[in-house]
Parts: C-alpha cells; sequence; structure tokens
DNA sequence: TTAACTGCAAAGATTTTGCACACTC
DNA sequence: GAGTGTGCAAAATCTTTGCAGTTAA
C-alpha cells in the first residue's frame, strides 16, 4: 500500500471523508517531505489542478495535525509550516539564501543539555526546538 | 554609570535623541531581562507612567535593535519577542504553564551538532536558535 | 439522510506605513 | 530650525470564524 493510503485509510476509519483535496494533500506531503507554508500548500494544490480556498486548507492542515499526521514547525518569519510528522524528532537547516529547508538529526547531543537543564534548574522539558539558519552547499557554490 | 546610561549615551553618540519613551524603555530591558513582547513592553511603559502609542513602541524597538542593543526572537506563538542583546549567545527554557522564560548557556554542546552538520551537509551555519518547552520548578511544585 | 466538508466574506491578531504634527538639541 | 520622534488611521499579512450551501458514504 502507498503511504499515502495508510494515512487516508486511517483517517477514513474515524469518520472522515475521502475528499479530493485530503487526497492530493496527503500526496504533495509525501514527496515533498520537508515544512510547507500554507501558500506553498495551495500552490501545490493548484498546479495539481485542484483550486481549494485557503480557509479550506488551514482547516484541512488543522485536522491533519489534530490527528498527528502533520506537525506544526514555525521559523523566524511569522509562517507556520507543517510537514509530514515521521515519528522521529529532527531539526532542521534552513538556508537564508534560497529558503530550501533540509533536516538533520542530533537527539543524543540534545540530550546531553537536556540533562543539565534538569539538574542546573529543575525545569521539566517536554519539548524543544532547533533550528539551524545559513547558507546550504549549492547556494555556497553559486557565489 | 548606570548600565541603561551607557546605551543612551551611545545612540546620543549616532545622532538619536534622548526621548522619555526611549528613556524608559531602555530601563524596563535592565531589570527585566527576558523575552517581552510589544504588548507587554507597552504595559511596563503604562504603569511607569507612559502612555505610548503601539506604532512608536514597534518604532523603538526596530531602532534599538538595528542598533544593537537589543534582538528579537521568536518562539513558536506569532508574536516577536525583545531582549537586551548581552552579547552571549543563548537559549530559552518557555514555561509552558506560566509563560515565564528562563535563559540557559550550551554553545559547547551546540558545537558538536554544528560540526557534525557542517561535514553531512556542507552546510554553512551563520545561527541557531534552540528553545526548550516545559514546565518550571514553581509551576511543577504548584500541581 | 446526515455528518463532514467547502467557499466566501468578514473578523482577529500582529506588524508596518503614510502623513501631519511635536519635540530634542 | 533641522532632523528625529510621535500619534492616528489605514493597510498589509497571516490565520480563524460564521454561515449557508455541497458532497461523501
Amino acid at each position: 500500500m502507498a503511504p499515502e493510503q495508510t494515512i487516508l485509510s486511517k483517517l477514513k476509519k474515524t469518520g472522515s471523508k475521502i475528499t479530493k483535496t485530503r487526497t492530493l494533500l496527503v500526496k504533495i506531503f509525501q514527496p515533498d517531505r520537508l515544512p510547507l507554508t500554507e501558500l506553498e500548500i495551495r500552490d501545490r494544490l493548484s498546479k495539481a489542478g485542484t483550486k481549494v480556498n485557503k480557509t479550506t486548507v488551514y482547516r484541512e492542515l488543522a485536522h491533519l495535525k489534530k490527528n498527528k499526521f502533520i506537525s506544526e514547525i514555525e521559523f523566524g518569519d511569522g509562517k507556520k509550516r507543517y510537514e509530514l510528522d515521521s515519528g522521529k524528532h529532527h531539526h532542521h537547516l534552513v538556508c537564508t539564501a534560497c529558503n530550501k529547508i533540509d533536516e538533520i538529526y542530533a537527539d543524543n547531543d540534545i540530550g546531553l543539555i537536556e540533562k543539565q537543564i534538569v539538574q542546573q534548574k529543575r525545569f521539566k522539558i517536554q519539548s524543544h526546538s532547533l533550528e539551524f539558519f545559513g547558507v546550504c552547499e549549492s547556494c555556497a557554490k553559486n557565489n
């Protein structure tokens, strides 16, 4: 079964309907595994031949998020972004030149910092966010 | 010389005028070293007896930021926050119960992660942001 | 049929801009 | 007095809500 079919059939089981928009949206998130804004998502839907109102997109994203198929993140530019929730926690490399986003895994190292925080501050950590900003390899080459 | 006087006199040298709002604003950032939103800042100004328009606050913050006396950060709630720029890079502990914000220093450990990123991804890092969300000591006690 | 979904317009929230007036130095 | 700062209203963004109509199952 194609990966998007898993999501769709799980949704169906909980009473969601399988609409054209929902099907396409889930498909778009599969290859484009990286965080997309509402506008980027709507553009992709548009190019796939389905013009959708932004309200619908926001509601669809809220629905997928509530069901834990996608997660919402924010960098520092005032826009929310959504990405497939792989279950594996990761961090992002944001290229300040081309705006492309890559991901990295570094939870072992973060774990060290978390231990310090618990000991020093007696702060109970629930989650964290870590983003790196810089210039990606291809942008560095083209300059 | 009181710390806020240093900032004010530096500003004066570059042609800025020493207004009531500017003086108060710099004073507010001194004890309240932690990130404040525009509204929180305006409330503090108000309580100090100076009602200021939000436009003025935003412009004043932009001015202080341009001159590198404060820096701007964003957690995930859509509001920008401003804090005194101490020159020392640090990270935040955000309490999800009382919204208080504490800071920590952990750049040695982040350095390890950065080395990996440079090697694996050939990504040239310019900056990063790291925030922890959880429950602070006093909120944990009161529950 | 009925619960879920959709589009449109309008409202919210945060931040920015244009313009006329006011202040600091 | 010149250049900087201020307030107000309006606009720009991004996101959410209300409501009436549509669609999937």
